[in-house]
RNA sequence: GGCGCCGUACCCAAGUGGCUAAGGGAGCAGUCUGCAAAACUGCGAUUCAGCGGUUCGAACCCGCUCGGCGCCUCCA
């Protein structure tokens, strides 16, 4: 089945065909540096990074430009605030988003343009419009008529009599019209700018994306995407200032994510109901790598489309349905091996069932959480697999699987000795002291470590306390002395400690 | 006021004209276990906000009502 997508153009799941076959040119409409990213930015950027990694596991040849608003109003704004230069605000932020987006796993794009990398770009295609008396200029400022372009509000299924009605805007009289928009800001002689034939100035919010993507991908080029408020005015100005420049088609297909709300309610800095990714992964008691993980998860149960509302519970949610798979990951390296087994030959309808749904799936505008269904569906096929017995070579080859589909959701790929199963922070002691032990309590000691100080602190007792005791209970254990262990075990649970013997005789313990 | 989206089990969430309404979390039961934990297995909506209509047939299409949200101002 072909890949179909949503088009916000349309309002309609369109068949995808890129304008140059195996080779697709996307453009998303990233950040403006001023502050800390919260989910909100985090779900835009991970959908398409899922979107990118998607197209490219199809065979597409992707060119994924994502941009950095670096000069605005806000960010002059919060420069003054703090009393630093603005390029400061805007370094410190990018530094920020990377490490964010770091965590969460996404692949750079291939091309981040700055808007104030391409000012001479963005100038020129101004010069284009006012040439083309689709633009003019007003003291020092140059707007956009958007009477001159007749397919004004397509994008956004809006049009121009119904905007002006329910217009919010203060009206500027300078303007030709109250829906023109400004292409060029003069600056005042304190803000900073740069020359152009209207003066010293600085480019508007929308042009810095119509200039940026027609530079690094033509004309035209087949995927624009961005957050659902983006839709207008962004968007929608973004395509009659292009258009209106090149007399050709824009963006051939649309891709509109929806909100992180909190009780329903959209995320933003406005209403002060957000969370940035840096106190999200502060917080969590879990290493960066998992939490990072866990968030993927959680992000991509729900469609891309649809807002999802974030909570504690949720990413508890994720975490869990998670150790399943990874549960299942761990089991296919130590249940014992059948060579000569029923279950081999199952795992062949097993795995073409799941490879067509997934591929099905994805291909029906990315629909994430029926692919993670699927990957549950088959969780519970195999373990019911290794039940009837595996062979080495069919195990090996239920993990690769898990491995390569995983890869365009960003899941699955940590090996599973580096994923704590415990419900917050875990770590795991020998019992018997084998080598092979002592390897364990390595892998697991990293994730803890590397889980943060907030847990620590937060902890009534120390591990070394909590392992002795441990080491105490299972000598006893060792001597069959019941009641002495069971002492030990209810000790421990006094303090909020759980143990679990494993059956190598190891013993894993969790708070 | 204009335009638009959503309402599926205790919670999250697929499904959008016809095969048993996916899957996850929580809960309950069983297997396993010295006891536990973990894991695995099993169980859960005669029903899809409500009402009316179209159809041989609707959670899915149409209309109305109720409830929630978004865009129209910077916003992913």
């Amino acid at each position: 089945m072909p890949l179909t997508l949503y088009n916000s153009r349309t309002k309609k799941k369109e068949l995808f065909l890129p304008l140059t076959p195996n080779q697709v040119k996307m453009y998303v409409c990233g950040v403006t540096v001023y502050d800390e990213c919260h989910l909100g930015h985090a779900r835009s950027a991970l959908v398409f990074d899922t979107i990118r990694r998607y197209l490219e596991y199809s065979g597409y040849q992707v060119t994924y430009v994502r941009n950095f608003t670096d000069v605005d109003d806000k960010i002059l704004q919060r420069a003054q605030n703090e009393g630093i230069p603005w390029t400061k605000v805007t370094e410190k932020y990018i530094e920020a988003f990377y490490r964010d987006m770091g965590r969460l796993g996404i692949i750079p794009p291939t091309i981040e343009p700055r808007a104030t990398h391409h000012i001479q770009d963005i100038v020129d295609m101004i010069a284009g419009l006012v040439e083309k008396h689709v633009a003019y200029e007003v003291e020092g400022d140059v707007y956009f008529e958007v009477r001159k372009f007749s397919q004004y509000g397509q994008l956004s299924g809006r049009n121009l009599e119904e905007l002006l009605a329910g217009a919010r805007v203060e009206v500027d009289h300078r303007k030709k019209d109250p829906m023109d928009f400004a292409l060029w800001k003069s600056a005042k002689p304190d803000e900073p700018g740069w020359e152009s034939p209207w003066g010293k100035g600085r480019p508007g919010w929308h042009i810095e994306c119509s200039a940026m993507s027609i530079k690094h991908l033509g004309p035209t080029f087949d995927i624009h995407g961005g957050g659902k408020d983006l839709i207008f005015p962004h968007h929608e100005n973004e395509v009659a200032q292009s258009c209106a420049y090149t007399g050709k088609e824009f963006a051939r297909y649309w891709i509109h994510n929806g909100f992180v709300t909190i009780d329903q309610e959209k995320m933003s800095k406005s209403l002060g109901n957000f969370f940035t990714i840096r106190e999200i992964f502060e917080k969590s008691s879990y290493s960066e790598i998992v939490t990072g993980e866990c968030l993927r998860y959680y992000l991509l149960s729900t469609h891309y489309r649809s807002d999802i509302n974030f909570s504690d519970q949720s990413i508890s949610e994720a975490k869990s349905a998670m150790d399943s798979i990874y549960g299942l990951i761990r089991r296919l390296e130590e249940f014992d091996t059948q060579e000569d087994s029923q279950g081999n030959e199952e795992w062949e309808h097993v795995s073409n069932h799941f490879a067509k749904k997934f591929q099905e799936s994805m291909d029906d505008d990315f629909n994430t959480p029926k692919v993670l269904g699927a990957f549950h569906e088959l969780r519970g096929k195999i373990n019911k697999l290794l039940g009837k017995g595996l062979s080495s070579q069919a195990k090996q080859k239920v993990k690769e699987a898990l491995k390569k589909f995983g890869e365009p959701l960003g899941l699955f790929q940590l090996n599973p000795k580096e994923w704590p199963f415990a419900a917050y922070g875990s770590a795991m002691i020998s019992g018997g002291g084998s080598l092979k032990a002592e390897g364990k309590k390595t892998a697991y000691g990293s994730a803890i470590i590397s889980g943060g100080g907030s847990v620590e602190t937060s902890r009534s007792v120390s591990s070394d306390w909590i392992e002795e005791k441990i080491r105490l209970r299972n000598d006893a254990r060792a001597q069959k002395d019941f009641s002495t262990a069971d002492t030990i075990r209810k000790e421990l649970a006094e303090q909020g400690i759980i143990l679990e013997d494993r059956p190598d005789g190891t013993t894993r313990w969790k708070r």
